[in-house]
DNA sequence: GGATCTTTACTTTTT
DNA sequence: GTAAAGATCC
């Protein structure tokens, strides 16, 4: 996020508001109940311990039970991340520890920048000391670049982003020679994420996971992308977990000094943590065990990804002696609205167990209504008037959310409210630095402060066009991996022979030349100035402006707004630095709009009303998690509809579909079992007519019982995939030899002493034979029999 | 090397 | 149905 130097929050830079993230505080995060309770506590700067008296009997427990290990179970709405903050201002107003020596982790940026922004105002400018308040990520870098050198890299390393790792994993699918179709890429790139995630290395990766990719070589694999992480001086997301772990077990000294520095530990959102953050969490906390986390085991919905919701139920076992603190009390939503949402919760086993109340005994209060449309067209319309009529009965749209189980429903939404002309705005999708131009512009600066960053240079050696194609790369490549050195020092070399192609070597001379020059200028010129030039002289954004397509302008405007971006950093590194973090850009407020977000998206926020579209078997709960994790995906689902149901703080609207498009085909579909799972006191059938059937009062539910669709997956494809999965699959047929250790160290090792002497018949697979006339270094100049007097690498040579 | 055709997936997604 | 990535053709 942009902020500026004295760390408050910038105003959204206009354009923005494409990245699509949640807002700080605008609609997406409405500012606390106006007189409510939260906002007096953030009422300004007050004498100490002023701030307890705005505190429950729970919450002041969680608060001021200070030392030891405390499980706060914070359910939806109960003032959890006050209870967070409160703790830390009471940490910090008691002189318990300084605010460099508090340790709070959270998962997203948003939450780390709200916390800090919500201590300041209990504590004011003391929170800015809070160099540990951050997500693990953020920690876990910081942590990582001062020990760098423990784990064999160098403290300027560059974070990977997903897209990176996906291309990494492809060279090392690519250099193995293994069939890109059997092993994918991107399903590498999500086993090792899946290991890393569960803390694990190549060495102790289970040995029946090893095999189940590659025909076996799945921990080689896993290895051989590990090293070359190392070799490009870089780590990806789950290793700036995996590597701290790994320096606090191998030095003792190193943990110790950082168990005395963190005298207390918080966590947000304990839920959430995967085994690695676990780990990461417990060699921390076995210091002085002043570990304080906050969560809700019914509000873990990320088990897809690796959270174990074992950490939180297993707390107490971690740390004998916890203190566990409940907070039950609901200041969020009605009395019909909990209701709903716990006894629908109730069907889930394994809880800690929590029941939710309000003081809040408003008679008025709204039952949950609950509808169904002919099919998904249907439910769109129906939804839109029913947001109109809401906004005739002056309720603001701000206040309003669709929240969907699955980003492709957002669509009919979307065309019909873009129809009705009602203003809306869709929260995720791909952010602003995901877009393919910013990427783009983002890798020329990344080869420009790390010219050894391999997959940034690839990237754009050929973009725009400038006739470095396959066949380049590939020579590039394997220049580069023989001889063990970056991408762009291989090019220069390869540019001083006649290995390319005059035109293709004059083009990658150039480039050079350019990068080479902006370099040079990276401190006489300010950063922006410098990208400006860049993108001008790369020819990068004429390459937009020749583009004749829809979203080209759009594009252009990105760069534009990119360069903004940079100016509130002062300079290129800090910037990189930052965004390889921080993929996250505010959105600015703007006009009153209804929210459309996915469920997950939506966990923290609140609205006044909330509705539940898609509530279909196969859908919601979703089909994949029930066939994939059986019981516990259900359960996940199930705690994904419970987090849906209490971002509501009046109303709910729940809705299903008879009909729906999978795939393009249209279904009839069976309303989702969490429909019957709702109280039937607290809510109100909304009796359905004109498309013939209607629903009530007969067949097993209170709900229309319409023909079982065919399962989606028993299509062709989808068996075709089974099978594949299932049969073993032959070894496919090696490409290219493979590229061993040992003789790549015996080649850059004969640098000393030609391998090719004056004299020597050599074979060039281009050239063919010749006779070595001169040697310079690894450059020979070979007189070849049939295509004359060349200069080529002497990799690229071999003896007849 | 670039344009065009074909194939494939298609839940959720932060860092 | 659709969009993006890959393969194939020119």
């Amino acid at each position: 996020m942009i902020r500026s130097t004295d760390g408050s929050a910038m105003p959204a830079v206009p354009g923005f508001e494409e990245s699509a993230s949640a807002p700080l505080r605008g609609p997406g995060m409405p500012a606390p109940k106006r007189g409510g309770i939260a906002e007096r506590a953030l009422g300004g700067a007050r004498p100490a311990a002023a701030y307890l008296d705005k505190l429950n009997d729970e919450q002041r427990r969680a608060v001021e039970t200070v030392d030891g290990p405390v499980l706060v179970l914070a359910g939806a709405g109960t003032g959890k991340t006050r209870v967070l903050t409160t703790r830390i201002a009471h940490i910090l107003a008691t002189g318990r520890a300084r605010p460099g020596e508090i340790l709070a982790v959270t998962f997203t940026n948003k939450a780390a920048r709200e916390m800090k922004e919500r201590v300041a105002s209990l504590v004011g400018p003391s929170a800015e000391g809070m160099a540990w308040l951050g997500t693990f990520h953020a920690i876990g870098t910081r942590i990582l670049r001062r020990h760098a050198e423990l784990v064999g890299l160098r403290p300027d390393f560059t974070i990977l982003d997903a897209d990176d790792q996906i291309r990494l994993a492809k060279q090392i699918i690519q250099a193995e020679g293994l069939d890109e179709k059997r092993w994918p890429a991107r399903q590498m790139h999500n086993i090792i994420d899946g290991w890393k995630n569960r803390g694990l290395t190549p060495a102790n990766v289970p040995l029946g996971e090893a095999r189940a990719f590659a025909n076996g070589r799945g921990a080689d694999l896993y290895k051989a992308y590990q090293e070359r992480l190392r070799v490009l001086n870089a780590t990806d997301f789950g290793d700036l977990l995996l590597e701290p772990i790994q320096i606090f077990r191998t030095h003792p000294d190193v943990l110790a000094s950082y168990q005395e520095r963190f005298r207390y530990m918080l966590v947000d959102e304990y839920q959430d943590t995967n085994v690695a953050q676990y780990l990461w969490l417990r060699l921390l906390a076995q210091g002085n065990r002043n570990l304080c986390v906050v969560g809700d085991d019914d509000q873990s919905i990320y088990g897809w990804r690796g959270a174990e919701v074992d950490n939180i139920l297993r707390f107490e076992n971690d740390f004998p002696g916890a203190a566990v603190v409940r907070l039950e009390n609901n200041y969020r939503s009605t009395a019909p609205i909990l209701a709903a949402a716990s006894h629908l919760i109730g069907h889930n086993e394994g809880r800690l167990g929590k029941t939710l109340f309000t003081e809040d005994v408003d008679a008025d209060a709204e039952k949950l209504t609950v509808a169904s449309s002919w099919d998904s067209e249907e439910e769109a319309r129906a939804i839109g008037e029913e947001i109109e009529s809401l906004q005739r009965k002056s309720h603001s749209l701000d206040q309003m959310a669709i929240l969907v189980r699955a980003s492709f429903q957002m669509r009919e939404f979307e065309d019909r409210f873009v129809t009705l002309g009602l203003p809306y705005r869709v929260i995720g999708g791909p952010r602003f630095y995901e877009r393919k131009e910013i990427r783009d512009a983002l890798a020329y600066f990344r080869v420009i402060v790390q010219p050894a960053d391999d997959l940034a240079f690839e990237r754009i050696v050929n973009t725009p066009k400038r006739g470095i194609g396959e066949v380049a790369v590939k020579t590039l490549y394997d220049t580069a991996r023989s001889r063990q050195i970056p991408l762009v020092q291989a090019a220069t070399e390869l540019v001083q022979t006649e290995e390319l192609k005059p035109k293709t070597r004059t083009s990658l001379k150039d480039l050079i030349a350019s990068f080479a020059r902006w370099r040079s200028e990276l401190d006489r010129l300010t950063h922006t100035e410098l990208a400006e030039i860049v993108l001008d002289e790369s020819g990068y954004t004429e390459m937009w402006r020749m583009d004749r397509s829809a979203d080209a302008p759009g594009r252009l405007e990105n760069l534009k707004e990119l360069v903004r971006a940079m100016d509130e950093f002062d300079s290129l590194p800090s910037f990189l630095e930052h965004i390889s973090l921080v993929m996250d850009t505010e959105n600015e407020a703007g006009q009153e709009a209804v929210t459309i977000m996915t469920l997950h998206a939506a966990k923290g926020l609140e609205f006044d009303t909330v509705f539940l579209p898609g509530w279909e078997e196969g859908l919601f709960p979703h089909q994949r998690a029930v066939d994939e994790s059986g019981q516990a995906g259900l359960e996940e689902e199930r705690r994904l509809a419970y987090v849906g149901l209490t971002r509501a703080r009046q109303r709910i609207f729940v809705w299903f579909a008879v009909n729906r498009r999978v795939h393009g085909m249209w279904q009839s579909t069976i309303p989702s079992r969490f429909l019957d799972e709702l109280p039937e006191e607290h809510v109100d059938v909304r009796e359905q007519s004109g498309y013939g059937g209607g629903y009530g009062g007969y067949g097993q539910s209170r709900f229309d019982r319409v023909e079982p669709f065919s399962s989606t997956y028993a299509t062709p494809g989808w068996e075709r995939a089974q099978r594949r999965k299932s049969q073993g699959t032959p070894q496919p047929r090696a490409r290219e030899p493979l590229t061993i250790e040992g003789e790549l160290v015996a080649k850059s090792v004969s640098d000393a002493e030609p391998a090719f002497p004056v004299g020597t018949r050599v074979f060039h697979m281009k050239f063919g034979n010749g006779s070595v006339a001169a040697v310079e270094g690894n450059k020979l100049t070979v007189d070849f029999d049939k295509a004359g007097r060349k200069r080529v690498l002497d990799s690229f040579v071999q003896r007849p």
